[in-house]
Order: C-alpha cells, then sequence, then structure tokens
DNA sequence: CGCTCTTTTTGCATTTTTGCAAATATCGTT
DNA sequence: AACGATATTTGCAAAAATGCAAAAAGAGCG
C-alpha cells in the first residue's frame, strides 16, 4: 500500500454511497474521486463497487476491505484527538485504563456523574489487569496501583489502598481481627494464580503461608474476589474489589498500594483529558 | 487529518531515525521527505522530532503520535495482506479466531506442526469467547461452534462436539453413567455467569436443574473447566475445553455443537489463508 | 416524454508536489 | 585539519495530481 490516502477515498465512497456524497465530504472534485477509485482497483485488481442504479454498491471484496479500512480510520480518529497543539473543544473520545476492581465498582457511578457534566465527551474504559503496557501510554488516562509510577508520566497519588482480608463471617476468627500467619492456616484461603504473584501481599502468602490450605485460585483479583462472595474462603485483597463487602480483619503484616492518576505529559493540554483527570482525581481523592 | 500519508513519512522517519534512511525506505528524495515533516509539524503546531546529533529523536509529542501511527501502520498492514487478487505468496500474516478451549488446547500442537511446513507464515491466534463479531469477520479465518453459520461466510463442518459431564470421580454416580436433572442434585455444579447463557446446554441446566447447588459460577467455559479441575464439583462442558479429562458421563439429554471451519467468499483464493484452513481441515477432521 | 441527478469519461489549464542540484551547517571520525 | 555523512535550505524544472468544463449515458420521477 503506497498511498495510504486512496484509502481514505475509499472509505469516504464506502460511507456514502456515491461518488457525490464522498466530493462532498472530501472538498475535492467528483473526478478525483473517480480516478482514484479507478486507481485503487487497478492496483488491487479487485473490484471494489458494484455500479448499480447510480450507486456504489460494496462487492464482497470491497465489503473485506471496508472491515479494515475501518480500522485504520479509528485509529487515525485517534491521531486526531491528541496532542494537535492542545485540543480545546470538549467533543471526542477519552481513554481510561484502569485495574478491574476500578472498572467494574469504583468509576461507572463516577463517570455517569462526569458525562452528566460533559454531554460531548466519549468515555472509553478499559479493564486491564497488568501494567506492563504503561510505558506505550495507550490510553490517554491511567489508574494504576503502583508504588513508584514511571518518571515519562505526570499525575499524582490520589490513595492508598490497604490491602484486608475479606471472607464471609462464619470464617471470623472471634479475637482482636488482627489475623497472622499462624491463625490463616486453620481457614480456607483463596490464593493467587501465577499472573498475580508478581503482587508483594501474594508473595508473602505464598512464602510464609506455605502450610495454608489453598482451596481455590483466581489469576485476576476479581476473581478472588468473586470467589470470596460465593462464600469458597478468605482472600487477602486491596479495598477497591471488595465491592462494599466488609473486611474480616486486617494482617499483623501491613500492604497497601499507591493509587496514581498519570497521564502523558504532552496530554495535559487537552481540554478533555485535563477536565476528566480533574473530575476524577478530585472525586477519588476525598 | 486530511493527509494520512503524512503519517507514512513521519512512520518512516521516527523508525530509521534519519532523513535518510527514511528517504531509502519510501524511494523518493530527501527534501520530500523534509519538507512533509515539517509540514507535519506546522500542522499539527508541535516539534515531533528533536535534531541532534545529525539524528531524529523523537520528541514526547512524537513518541505519543508513533503510538497511534503504529495502530494505524499495523492496520494498513492487514489490508496489504488481504484479498489484493488473491495473494500467491506464502509469506506474512493469517489471523485465526476460535473458542478459548481451542486456543489453548488443540490449536497449539497443530500450529506448531503448521509453522514447520510453512515457516514464512505468521499465526495470529485469537481465542475469542464471544462469537457477535463474526459478520465484520475481523479474522481471516473462523472456527465456530455453531448449528447453522452465517451464509456470507464459507466453509465446512469439521466435527461435532458432545457436551458431557466433567469432574473429579468422587463425585462419580456410579450406576450407568448418564446423568438426569434428578442425579445432578445432590452433586456440587459449576454453573454458567449471564455471559454464558446464550449456550442451549446453559439454559436447559438453569430451567431444570433449578434445585441443584450451584458451588460456583464463571463467564467462560474454561474458567468452569479450571473449576472442574480444582475439584470443586461437576460441570457441562463441550469436549474440547476438557483438555483430556476423562467425562463422568453423559446426560440422558443429548447436547452437542457442530464445529465450522469459516473463511469469507473472497479470502478463498489467497494462498496463505488457503494453506492454513486446509491444513487445521484435514487435521481436526480426523 | 422531459427533467434532474449521478456516473463515467476525456481533454486541458492550473496547482501542487516532487526531483534535482547546489550551497551551507553540523557533527563524528580519522 | 580534513573528510564523510547527514541535515537544512533554496531555487527551478519536471512530473503528478487536481480542478474545470463538457458531454454522453443511465436511472428515477412526475
Amino acid at each position: 500500500m503506497d498511498s495510504w490516502d486512496d484509502l481514505r477515498y475509499f472509505q469516504a465512497v464506502a460511507e456514502t454511497g456515491s461518488l457525490t456524497g464522498a466530493r462532498k465530504r472530501l472538498g475535492v472534485n467528483h473526478s478525483t474521486v473517480f480516478r482514484r477509485i479507478k486507481g485503487l482497483e487497478e492496483k488491487l485488481g479487485v473490484r471494489l463497487f458494484e455500479r448499480w442504479d447510480a450507486r456504489y454498491q460494496l462487492t464482497g471484496a470491497g465489503e473485506l476491505l471496508m472491515v479494515r479500512v475501518e480500522q485504520v480510520a479509528e485509529a487515525i480518529d485517534d491521531v486526531d484527538r491528541m496532542i494537535l497543539g492542545g485540543d480545546q473543544t470538549l467533543e471526542g473520545k477519552v481513554r481510561i485504563t484502569c485495574p478491574d476492581g476500578f472498572a467494574y465498582y469504583q468509576l461507572p457511578p463516577l463517570l455517569a456523574e462526569f458525562r452528566a457534566l460533559y454531554p460531548g465527551i466519549e468515555i472509553e474504559l478499559l479493564a486491564d489487569s497488568d501494567d506492563l503496557n504503561l510505558s506505550r501510554m495507550e490510553a490517554d488516562i491511567a489508574l494504576r496501583a503502583t508504588n513508584n509510577p514511571p518518571e515519562h508520566l505526570v499525575g499524582r497519588k490520589l490513595m492508598t489502598m490497604p490491602w484486608q482480608l475479606y471472607g464471609s463471617e462464619r470464617f471470623a476468627h472471634g479475637q482482636s481481627g488482627v489475623y497472622t500467619a499462624k491463625t490463616l492456616s486453620g481457614m480456607p484461603v483463596i490464593g493467587p494464580e501465577r499472573a498475580l504473584l508478581r503482587l508483594k501481599p501474594m508473595q508473602w502468602l505464598e512464602k510464609h503461608c506455605s502450610a495454608v490450605s489453598i482451596v481455590a485460585r483466581a489469576n485476576t483479583l476479581m476473581g478472588m474476589a468473586a470467589l470470596v462472595k460465593a462464600g469458597l474462603g478468605v482472600a487477602l485483597l486491596p479495598d477497591d474489589v471488595a465491592d462494599g463487602l466488609p473486611p474480616l480483619g486486617s494482617l499483623d503484616r501491613e500492604f497497601q498500594s499507591d493509587l496514581w492518576l498519570l497521564t502523558h505529559r504532552d496530554l495535559r493540554s487537552n481540554a478533555r483529558v485535563k477536565a476528566c483527570s480533574q473530575f476524577l482525581t478530585e472525586r477519588l481523592m476525598r
């Protein structure tokens, strides 16, 4: 594909269904549109449109191409609604990535509120269990549980989330509400699957509680929380995935994660990103 | 973004790190590259490159843009390695979508074999629990468990997969190996989460076995199978997610899914797609 | 049928882009 | 210091793309 622009013409014709429609959208002469479509079909050696009733109708091959071109167009839209010297309009998308607990519980009500304030801003919410692609920064705003955020991103610490022991009350240990590696031994514990072993509290659990009976394991904190709710046992979890469930108690060893709201340095001047991150910061710091 | 081609120049410079590198890759004059980059920076009003040591180094804004442009480029690559009048080379990608059980168990060994036969073909494997986006057909080849495939796709039925009861032997019911809604009542059953209720066997389970004690639920068949393996209970599953686990027995009511291999009509002439789908068809029909 | 709208197609003028050559600057290496 | 490689910049000519006008053809509609 030596000319990406050809696809732009193709898309315009496919979506408007006529040369004149495309002509208007692209703001060029209709013969230009005609020549580029013709050229593209010749280059590809495939008929992309069926000319019926003076309308441009996609052929099978055309539809196949259109699927890809839509993906291209969406990626281009992403380019558009970015930097561009600080887009000051309050219309368009903002993409947020966050731990899955926040995607399910904490954020939705806040985002509903936010949309009422800024009806023009469309929110794309990406639940993200792995924080690997932080350096790529494919979202505009990232909520991340980390104790030292990468330096190429800017943001602030919103809260520290304690890890506590969750589970049905029938597992309660009675006494002080403080649990140790020993007291856990008698209880059915929900443990981490390999993917979660990068988390410090989980490492501690595996190391100091080898004698504990693990009744189930999950590869996400949400999964662990779901098992807790199903009454299978107790688990060590950060507050955000608990969804209002009261904690059984805390551990003698204290764990906590810092929650950061991060954006890319060059997105700070973008009005949508600014509005959204300020709103979230303000509401989550309460 | 009125010129998609500008991004092509941007990408070439960013990846080669110099004007001359980009010049060579694009096969154009260096001043053309220079002028387009300069024009793009002016249009965006942002500096995209830092000129140090006679090298083009991306600025922060440039890196942000590059993330998006990479997505654009990948989408364009997808356009390239498509139809194009039946690509006869055996080099490039083929994208397969399939139920997650196949992605984890059945396909990997077959694909290893396939890669040995066609080292130039790169396989992209998409585990796909929802078969909604079939009409979009974002993959080249789809393996789908359905009893009536959409007519705009062509393909063939590879096998019929029975649904059987799986679980640890200690749950075995002894007698005939045939289970009914009644005999299930005494056993710990792993049920479907809402997302799985579109499957007929799961609807049957919910309807006729309301008295059954559900000990856990999952939103994917793989998740259910994982719970079965963990010994939590028994579940009704298609063979593909069982991963060699022997079935406990079958039900009095018989369930089965047909597995289809589907491709788009206009991809049949593509050599890679043909090679891959023929290979998979042949091996999976045994 | 006559009217309008759109596609299709072709010349030609105009505009834009590109290639080319040349001159200068910068940097690293020898 | 000299050299080579690359970036930067500019004028001009060549090439390519586009706009414009016009004309033929088909379809829809009253």
